[in-house]
RNA sequence: GGUACCGUGGCCGAGUGGCUAGGCGGUGGUCUGCAAAACCAUAUACGGCGGUUCGAAUCCGUUCGGUACCUCCA
């Protein structure tokens, strides 16, 4: 098991060697998708992001199991409508039930992950599922004198909980700050404290969705499913725990909390968060309304989009980014994103066809522990791609017959390119040889009576069947040793 | 206002106290009926001002600019 990794921990602002708690097993915990709208970019980040981690754990040697919940019971929405549910409020704008809607974007997400070739996680538990273990995580906190109750609805104490403990270790906040800046909101003067937050909210009978409780008939307060589902299946104290930024606070901050409440202990051992995505510098999101879907970008149907993007070239574009940096989106950057991806997946079609000789003339065994440190590096995906570029220019030059590698260094290398292109950053060729027998034939006809053409200085048939091809997106490529095809 | 973070060549993006990041684009070649693709080779850089140092784009200070979180948000 290579033992080298380091990870990026949040809550010491450092790296850290990572040491799972218990070996070889590791608990991977990812804030998945509230399933109120289609996945955006943004979406794709953490899920990426994660899902290399997930690859690359497995790969050297773990046993993971990797937890992404599904938020479908929604959280509190602090506009107009005061305190509505996200969930409840889409179901009524469609008049939809609250779980159709669910239904819906689950789906949708799924078909989008899959088409990002993103692994499945071991587990995908919804909050509405675990309403009861919610309710015995408020319970166990009440009686341990964190939380109280206030008309049906129970609140988190933080000051009582700052006494024994940190409130706003994670996110490096201080209480005293968050008095003055935290923003009047419904039902605040059952609250001892504007920072308290709901562990159960009392509602109106009314409102959609609901469920029974010692309290009072109403739905489970924001950060709760998390910290009951992590504690469920992964156990007290986990590995990993990732998500975006943005959740960092109070989302994270206030998991902590409440199981250091509840269970007198912290819940993760390394804190992961990755950076947005930005357009025009500006974080794209839901609430600033500036967000791209993923089906937007896979059918190029969006007005910012000159064209569309394949589900590799996003995934592709957001590897090229280390996860802790911001990524500023563009079209340009996402076509130079394509191009390059495509030139590697060139470099594993040369490969089989590389010459071996006795001897050879470079070292390629040194890129091996060259693409390992990267990766062990805090998940340093941008430098094991530039990695793969330095070796693909000196695969290409082999081919050139400038250098030579024998017969043992290329199957050495076509196992690395397949190890890390495919097996740890989790990409496929997309690229459309077709696998259709007949139109693989009707192809060759063609490509034949196009050849004759050519060998009879016949241009003008050449270019049209080229020209026409064209039009149906296959194209031709004359080389060297015959024509080539290709679809899109 | 509080708390973080960032500012790298035309674009996107790594990294680091002294040694080529990488990709795209540009330029020059190879190949080619043409085209496209592919390949090879190249140039352009570290916001401003101070300081530490033999040496800083990299550390410190300061200043300007930008972003994120503090409210649901990946």
């Amino acid at each position: 098991m290579n033992n080298n990794l380091q990870i990026y921990n949040t809550l010491s602002r450092t790296k850290e060697k990572f040491e799972p708690i218990v070996p070889p097993h590791v608990g991977m915990y990812v804030c998945g998708p509230t399933v109120y709208g289609d996945a955006h970019l943004g979406h794709a980040r953490p899920a990426i992001t994660f899902d290399v981690v997930f690859r690359y754990l497995m790969h050297i040697g773990y046993k993971v199991r990797y937890v992404r919940n599904i938020t479908d019971v929604g959280h509190l929405e602090n506009d107009a409508d005061e305190g509505e549910d996200k969930i409840v409020k889409k179901a009524r704008l469609e008049s939809l039930e609250p779980m159709e809607v669910v239904k819906l974007f689950t789906d949708r997400y799924h078909k989008n992950m899959d088409q990002l070739n993103v692994l499945h996680p071991s587990i995908e538990p919804t909050a509405s599922g675990h309403i009861i273990e919610q309710i015995e995580l408020i319970k166990s906190i009440l009686n341990n004198g964190y939380a109280y109750e206030a008309d049906g609805s129970v609140y988190f104490d933080v000051e009582k909980y700052n006494k024994d403990y940190q409130y706003g270790k994670l996110s490096g906040r201080k209480t005293e700050d968050l008095l003055e800046n935290t923003r009047i909101l419904a039902g605040q003067d059952e609250k001892k404290n504007s920072y308290d937050f709901a562990l159960w909210k009392k509602t109106d009978p009314k409102h959609i969705m609901q469920w029974p409780s010692p309290w009072s008939d109403g739905y489970p307060g924001w950060h709760l499913e998390c910290s009951a589902m992590g504690a469920k299946y992964l156990g007290e104290k986990f590995d990993i725990h990732g998500g975006g930024m943005d959740l960092l606070f109070p989302h994270h901050e206030s998991e902590i909390a409440q199981s250091n409440a509840s269970r007198g202990h912290d819940p993760v051992k390394y804190w992961m968060h990755n950076n947005m995505i930005t357009i025009g510098g500006q974080k794209m999101g839901k609430s600033l309304n500036n967000f791209i879907t993923l089906d937007e970008f896979f059918s190029g149907n969006q007005e910012l989009l000159t064209r569309a993007y394949s589900p590799m070239t996003i995934r592709f574009f957001i590897l090229q980014a280390h996860y802790r940096s911001t990524l500023d989106f563009s079209n340009e950057a996402l076509q130079a994103a394509e191009k390059g991806m495509h030139k590697l997946f060139n470099t594993i079609e040369i490969i089989d066809k590389l010459v071996p000789t006795e001897k050879s003339t470079i070292d390629v065994r040194q890129f091996e522990s060259r693409l390992y440190e990267a990766m062990n590096d805090d998940f340093n995906t941008p430098i094991t791609i530039a990695y793969l570029f330095d070796l693909s220019r000196l695969i290409n030059q082999v081919n050139d017959g400038k250098e030579k590698l024998t017969k043992e260094d290329i199957s050495f290398v076509k196992e690395l390119f397949a190890v890390f292109i495919f097996k740890v950053l989790g990409l496929k060729n997309e690229s459309g040889k077709n696998s259709d027998l007949l139109i693989d034939q009707l192809m060759n006809t063609i490509l034949v009576i196009r050849n004759d053409a050519k060998l009879n200085k016949d241009w003008a048939t050449a270019d049209r069947i080229r020209e026409d091809l064209s039009k149906l997106k296959i194209n031709i490529k004359d080389t060297k040793d015959g024509s080539e095809w290709s679809f899109e």
